[in-house]
DNA sequence: TTGTAAGCGTTATCAA
DNA sequence: TTGATAACGCTTACAA
């Protein structure tokens, strides 16, 4: 039922393997067979059909993206940089959710559909340092995000040790001495998290200002509600602070809405700062100071780099993905 | 280098034909063979070459989902529900980005990679009612979100036009008489806008409440900046009003944002309402009323409609989403 | 420049 | 219950 390559040869009075080279661009094509093939696909309305054709390549220009979940604002974004850049290269993108869970990131790994997927990003959260040197082998796999440095899988991600310093140096220049943290746990192998705290500590370290261990609020999971639930253990537990770090930008987020609840003002009270820089940031209240990746860079830069791989260039890209501190309302004004 | 179904055939002393069987579940297996064909696959860590079969079955186990952009929250979200529930199903989803636009659309529907995709779920924005009629006969299409009733595609919606006017209802009741408009123009085809604006004329029929050309406030698009734009220029015309409706929650999300600007308040001078039932309605400030369509039952339907299609069942499904309206500050207390 | 024929890894037909 | 063998539609040596 299909249209054929056979059944454009036929039509066209040539072989199948002329009707081939005139589809894939091969040049030795006289003008005139290719005018009449070209008359024949046309009349058909002929579609190469891609099963076949990368059962003979072992290729099928589509890429799996894997992210914790898309619901979560900041994957969204990457996502949709992903799938437009992607686009323009001629792959597609098919999208796995791992919600984080080493086992799911995986699978993704190893590629849900074998074959059917010619490399992976992924944006790992469960993953150890072993699965990665491990799995990696199959498929070419550009990671997303922090990422343990000596392995030799490629990977992008903004320089979080300096960003989270950035940041806080932005909340002790404010006159900020008491700062919360409210963030996920630091102990995974790769790990933001650990990072973030790093680059916290190192800010006071620089200035000689003592940081305070009663002033970490753990957060379960990357969401708003987390980052509520955070500020209202932190408070009850009346432990003083006048800033709130905060890994991401929804745990902020929801900081704000917790301490407007505990009738806290922000700034004027207790400055708040995030990481990720998604939309909503301008538009709350009050605006968040945050830490904002270059994400379109940095999707434009997996999907090249992994075409680069799948076109066999050996080239290791630089990781670093360039970042600003955006100040907004939320850290206005000092202490 | 890949391991292949002759190389399991070939350890386990067995036929391709046997190996397959097992693999597929084949009942007329002896267990013996059945042990030793699975011994051999485990051996050898054989992973079927799913390029091959889909080129012998002529089915992928991959759906596309076309959205008009993943960062608007809507629909990523939905995008979330629709991956998972496919994945339950074991598809897998390839995500398009049409960003609206006619052509895309129908890129999506034809098939971007034709014959990888065994069906496609569309949420249409430009498209055309005899694009729909033409094109969706290739591959099973189930559309997400309002639809010409009387076409014969499967398709899966609240009822905008009932949503609109219980919305409305929510703000004249708050004894709210000059209710503004921002919304996205109503002449496409395709167009839930056009329905929300019946269904807020219908409530003020209904109560024989008059409406108000000059509080119609135009968007150009979805976004957070169009609701904003458009309640600057609402302001800046002079005409009063005394509440907002939103055709979505970013347009709502930016008027409100547009409103503090202009030092009016919420919900005590003027009412906000929206649609879609985003995560950050309910954390906005105000907090923010909204139509909360059934999000989880949409997509799950959508993906099951979709996989009976492929299965060969020719029922269409009740094309009702449920949904309810959630009141929150934004329209708090009577005016 | 074009054609012939083999083969990619699987499933399906039929016979044993 | 199992096994040869022929497709599925395409690309690619190699030959013409």
């Amino acid at each position: 039922m299909a249209v054929r390559l056979k059944d454009v040869a036929l039509l066209a009075g040539v072989s199948v393997k002329t009707v081939s080279n005139v589809i894939n661009g091969y040049p030795h094509v006289s003008a005139t067979t290719r005018a009449k093939v070209e008359a024949a696909v046309e009349q058909l309305d002929y579609r190469p059909n891609l099963q076949a054709r990368s059962l003979r390549t072992g290729r099928t220009g589509v890429i799996a993206l894997g992210v914790p979940r898309l619901d979560e604002v900041y994957f969204a974004e990457v996502a949709a940089h992903v799938i437009e850049a992607a686009d323009r290269l001629g792959l597609t993108v098919l999208v796995e959710q791992t919600d984080g869970e080493r086992q799911r990131e995986l699978e993704v790994l190893s590629g849900i559909r074998p074959g059917l997927v010619d490399g992976v990003i992924l944006s790992p959260l469960g993953l150890l340092r072993e699965d990665i040197e491990q799995t990696a082998r199959r498929t070419p796999v550009v990671m997303l995000g922090e990422h343990v440095t000596d392995s030799t899988v490629d990977h992008l991600r903004i320089d979080n040790v300096k960003a989270a310093a950035r940041l806080t140096h932005t909340l002790l220049a404010a006159g900020r001495r008491r700062i919360a943290v409210v963030g996920t746990p630091t102990e995974r192998h790769v790990s933001a998290a650990r990072l973030r705290l790093a680059g916290y500590e190192r800010a006071h370290e620089e200035l000689g200002i003592p940081w305070h261990e009663e002033l970490w609020a753990p957060a379960a999971n990357y969401r708003r509600a987390d980052g509520a639930a955070a500020i209202h253990r932190l408070v009850e537990a009346g432990a003083p602070f006048d800033a709130v770090f905060c890994f991401n930008d929804l745990l902020a987020l929801g900081a704000l809405a917790a301490l407007r609840q505990h009738g806290v003002r922000v700034p004027e009270d207790v400055a708040v700062g995030g990481f990720d820089d998604i939309d909503e940031c301008a538009y709350s209240v009050p605006t968040l100071t945050t830490v904002s990746p270059d994400k379109v860079q940095l999707a434009v830069r997996a999907v090249h780099t992994l075409h680069a791989r799948l076109s066999g260039v050996e080239e290791s890209p630089d990781p670093d993905v360039p970042f600003v501190v955006v100040e907004r309302d939320s850290t206005a004004g000092d202490r």
